[in-house]
DNA sequence: TGCAAATTTGGTATGGTGCCAAACTCCTGT
DNA sequence: ACAGGAGTTTGGCACCATACCAAATTTGCA
């Protein structure tokens, strides 16, 4: 993989991009703030964070949208979530509790344990909460021997 | 149970009361501050944080020691950690892989969670890292219908 | 074109973690 | 008995993430 550790955003800033990439086109400040029921300032200045790291692309006053980086790494994000997830449900959650908290936990877990899983689950296709994509080389295709 | 959501300390705090916990009698600034490798007068603030909300009783000058409060809540921290573990391993990762993993994870599993993953391992006795101690109340005996 | 709505900027705050230097306490050895 | 060194605490400062408000700015519609 792509040098991912799992570990490069904040939980927070983790989370604006994950809606960033769920939305289509471009997120205006606005709607994010009231999604995260923040002050538009607030707003701003995360995505503007995630804008700095490369994540996102900002045109001023219109709205920021993913980048190849930030789109990638939300793909990853959003794996990670439903594996957690998945994960969780195994263990006798209810899908939608599941759901809420592997978004409490995902933020600490890595990539590497996130293809651990992945692997051990044999490599889903379906979470509790949608479609499982594997990436190409980051977890499905690889892993030659062991595991 | 008695109202332990698993979200009460930092996981910095966290790390440091499992520390005091591990340790028979009082910790000395020093210790913790080798232990953790920072400046000691980082080691006072932090376990003085822990003596505020109540986790921990100072005598300056001695050392910190484990409340009732503070060692109720250890023993939630190091089952949650044995349990995040033991998880971990039954997902293929090599004991100490578990260990390590867990300890960056578990300060974001709410104790609901673990006690739902320890009822659904069948409440074991032993993780990849030591025993685990079922709280009478806390997670063994209780459920009494479902799960 | 002018004004309302949306956005950004700048200032401020809190909590957690960290450092250093200075002040303080403890204890041991002389 | 007490001086000094080791250990501890305090106060000041810094940084990051998150959040707010008020003021300034831009946009776009009427």
């Amino acid at each position: 993989m792509q040098g991912i550790s799992g570990h490069e955003l904040s939980p927070k800033r983790a989370e604006y991009l994950k809606y960033v990439a769920d939305c289509t086109g471009a997120v205006r400040t606005t709607e994010a703030a009231a999604r995260f029921a923040v002050a538009p300032s607030t707003a701003t200045k995360t995505l503007e964070g995630l804008a700095r790291a490369g994540y996102l692309e900002h045109a001023p006053y219109r709205g920021f949208s993913l980048t190849a980086k930030g789109e990638r790494y939300a793909r990853f994000l959003v794996r990670r979530h439903r594996i957690v997830a998945l994960m969780l449900s195994r263990f006798g959650l209810a899908p939608e509790e599941a759901c809420t908290e592997a978004q409490k936990m995902e933020g600490c877990v890595s990539r590497e344990v996130v293809d651990r899983i992945c692997a051990s689950l044999g490599h889903p296709m379906m979470s509790v909460c949608g479609r499982i994509e594997h990436d190409p080389g980051c977890c499905s295709p690889a892993e030659p021997g062991g595991e």
